[in-house]
DNA sequence: CCAAAATTTAAACATTTGTTTAATTTTTTA
DNA sequence: TAAAAAATTAAACAAATGTTTAAATTTTGG
């Protein structure tokens, strides 16, 4: 009757690992099933099918990949101090989970997840209210006069793409992974001056 | 004894397609087969492998990829000019090529391609002497004291991950295709001030 | 034109794939 | 403790995979 659940946790983390840095494509669930010491009939047992169990690990993942933006936008700061903080929590996040934003993209991209964003993944971040903060900052001229969505692009542009090019960014200047992160760190300085300079036109912090 | 190169071609214009739009892992010999509208033993007939083929394809990509820096860098511009052409044209090679990026970093991410990156594509980059430029303004102080692999990090996640997060970002967003291109264009802009701004600190653009 | 070479095809190959079945072991519970 | 339920396993399944073989067709060159 009571069913044992560190079976079932084992799978879904080994799951998570395999289809984080082999992708739903590049494993087979022999795979999986090797990385939990156990049989394959048993990853079906529990979750039915590869699709279903990757469905599963897609939505933690994705619940992950945005949840710094929820945390930061509920909190009682300033705009600016939110944008900071952000970057510095985003940063500090994907140190720890760096596959996670090609993971992410790459199954948005070859549609390995069928359903559009489910609105439990947007309505937390819009009841933040930071939309309505941001159009306020911006009538009041505190801040230029630019879309949410560009802001956006802006800002997951210069804190996902530094993860997904790892290997790029190695190969094409030669550095090793250690003197690669230590070129994060310094780019989420640059990140932050940069954003917050351009965002608060009359507020340099250079 | 004279082959017709028309078939190879084909094959390669198949493989190229396929492969860009799904991956190594996503798609079998059979679907760019089909995509030629002939048969397997084909592809292997021309190429001996899917591997082999594959690495023909990356090889061509990476060239696409970076074809628009040694462009840029080889001509005889200002270091401000060069930087504003290359985001220009960057842009505008992927507007016609928005697959490119997400295909070589995902390649990249899970070494579909073993060997690091050949010399010839950096050579050609080294040998326009853009790092020589790039030193000597900082050294003159006409721009912020920033490293090259820094700011080549800046540039590339402004100009790449754009492209890569267009499924999350319409989905995030809830746009759709038009409205997400107009977003891209406004962002080049945006992009265009926000580094230039940055670099040449004495000589601010907005 | 005709043999030889190059190209294309259909079929077969051995593996690997995701999934299911049925039997076995372990746990629950009454 | 004994029957019932749950968990785990090994084996088998059909379908798909990359590759090879051998035969058929087309093209080439003397």
């Amino acid at each position: 009757m009571k069913r044992d659940l560190s079976t079932e946790e084992k799978i879904k983390a080994a799951a998570k690992k395999v289809f984080m840095t082999k992708g739903f494509d590049g494993c087979s669930v022999r795979d999986i099933a090797k990385e939990v010491g156990s049989n394959v009939a048993l990853l079906n047992y529990y979750f039915r099918s590869k699709e279903k169990l990757f469905e599963l690990i897609f939505e933690g993942a994705m619940s992950d990949f945005l949840q710094s933006m929820i945390e930061v936008f509920s909190s009682n700061l300033t705009l600016q101090e939110k944008l900071e903080q952000l970057i510095d929590k985003e940063f500090e996040f994907f140190m720890e989970h760096p596959e996670l934003p090609m993971f992410i993209l790459q199954s948005l991209h070859q549609n390995k997840t069928d359903a559009p964003m489910p609105s439990h993944f947007l309505e937390p971040i819009a009841n933040t209210g930071i939309f309505e903060q941001f159009e306020m900052a911006k009538a009041k001229s505190e801040i230029r006069d630019i879309s949410i969505r560009n802001m956006t692009m802006l800002l997951m542009s210069n804190v996902h793409y530094p993860f997904m090019s790892k290997k790029l960014t190695e190969q094409f200047h030669g550095i090793d992974a250690e003197v690669f992160e230590a070129d994060l760190i310094k780019h989420k300085a640059i990140v932050k001056e940069l954003i917050i300079n351009y965002l608060f036109i009359s507020n340099p912090k250079a």
